[in-house]
DNA sequence: ATTTTGAGTGTACGTCCGTTCACTGAGTAC
DNA sequence: GTACTCAGTGAACGGACGTACACTCAAAAT
């Protein structure tokens, strides 16, 4: 009986103690933990764009697409939700480079929205996976995850709010540039959206509605009075 | 044997024969049909708008709301991909009785974007349910239907570009027009995704914030010239 | 009065799911 | 050199899932 159990077990060892693919066993511990639970983000990544999304996921399929057994999980996270936070914060991440990516250079008003977008198509084609899973968690995925993508979404909103404040506007109040920002944020986002499923030459077509689209919005907003109306 | 069969079967009777909720049995067998008919696309649109989206949906859940066995289903519909797409088919029909409404009454072009921000605060709290499908459906949810969505979207859009261009814009294109319509669509949808989990003050500041960003839109797009660039 | 129809029933199946538990064994601390 | 730690293993559980199948029994058709 003893016998049996090791030699039922031993041959598992070939093919799961060294679970990575790629450099398997090098490194130390922590080096190779580290190597685990990005398999898992990446995984969950790929699994929830082509599946019905994270809430969509389930263990099982994670843990064989990572190439370990399903319980392994919960060593580096204790529900999926908490995989899901990771997730979102890891995508803001990516969202922040960005923005970093668009400041540095120049600020020249004049090229500022063909910058802008130019850096967001770069960027989404770069790491199509975040970009998906905001726009994609932002209305179904679960509820933590779903609220915590609303909320990041707010802060880089009011974030872009602030910046648009330095531009001379003499009857604008900051309710003012923060309902220019929602709206602004709103079509970038669909923008993304539209550029995540988009052939390389639809891309170019998008990127150039995106352009036209941020100049209407400038136009309307320097000729625009908050004491007009309301 | 036999008999045991026969009495293990006749007590369920007393539970399910006559199933919907309400008025059980009066009138004609496809009345009955009917009625059954809607109890499940209203318990569809109620489940999946606390549950995982439709694709979260389960045959089960969605039987045991009704009040029916599961396999019933069946009686009315191939699939739960069939059932979106009729979900897909009323949501619009929706949204298209929304724009009529919109259209009745009053063309003056001044009064015009307050009407529709008016008409649209009320269709969505009237419907809550078909907006909030559209909305989420429209990203996640089982492929087919969410094709549906966005095809209908984009007719949507188009039907717009076309009632916009009849204001007098001498320097435009009609692919500016599109885009505008992009623009509005993309800007109306995020404020009705905003409008669904509001209480009712917060209500009235998105509709204020709608009123705005059209009105910014519109400015814009009055001095826009599609020759100014590109 | 009879047959036919079909919406709804109830059982049973195989599959996948999340989670528990005791375990192994290589890397680490002592 | 020994003891400890802990990422990963594998079996087992109870439950929910979709779908098949044969059935019932009122309403509709004849």
């Amino acid at each position: 009986m003893t016998v049996d159990t090791v030699n039922s077990r031993t041959p598992a060892r070939t093919h799961y103690a060294v679970p990575m693919a790629g450099s398997p066993g090098t490194g130390t511990r922590v080096e190779q933990k580290e190597r685990t639970r990005r398999a898992i983000l990446d995984a969950a990544l790929r699994l929830s764009e082509q599946g019905g999304g994270l809430s969509g996921l389930s263990l099982r399929q994670l843990a064989k697409e990572v190439g370990v057994v399903p319980t392994a999980f919960y060593r580096h996270f204790a529900s999926i939700d908490e995989l899901g936070l990771a997730l979102v914060e890891e995508s803001f991440e990516s969202l922040r480079a960005m923005i970093r990516d668009v400041r540095q250079g120049n600020p020249q008003p004049a090229e500022i929205i063909e910058r802008s977008v130019d850096v967001l198509a770069e960027h989404v084609a770069a790491n199509r996976g975040h970009f998906a899973f905001i726009s994609r968690e932002r209305y179904s995925g679960p509820p933590v995850v779903r609220d915590a993508v609303v909320r990041q979404l707010e802060l880089f909103e009011r974030e872009l709010a602030t910046d648009l404040a330095r531009i001379p506007a003499p009857h604008w109040s900051s309710a003012d540039f923060q309902i220019l920002a929602n709206l602004i944020v709103g079509a970038m986002v669909n923008t993304v959206v539209d550029l995540l499923e988009a052939s390389p030459n639809e891309q170019a077509r998008l990127r150039a509605r995106a352009e036209r689209q941020l100049r209407m919005v400038v136009v309307g907003a320097l000729r625009w009075r908050s004491d007009w109306q309301d």
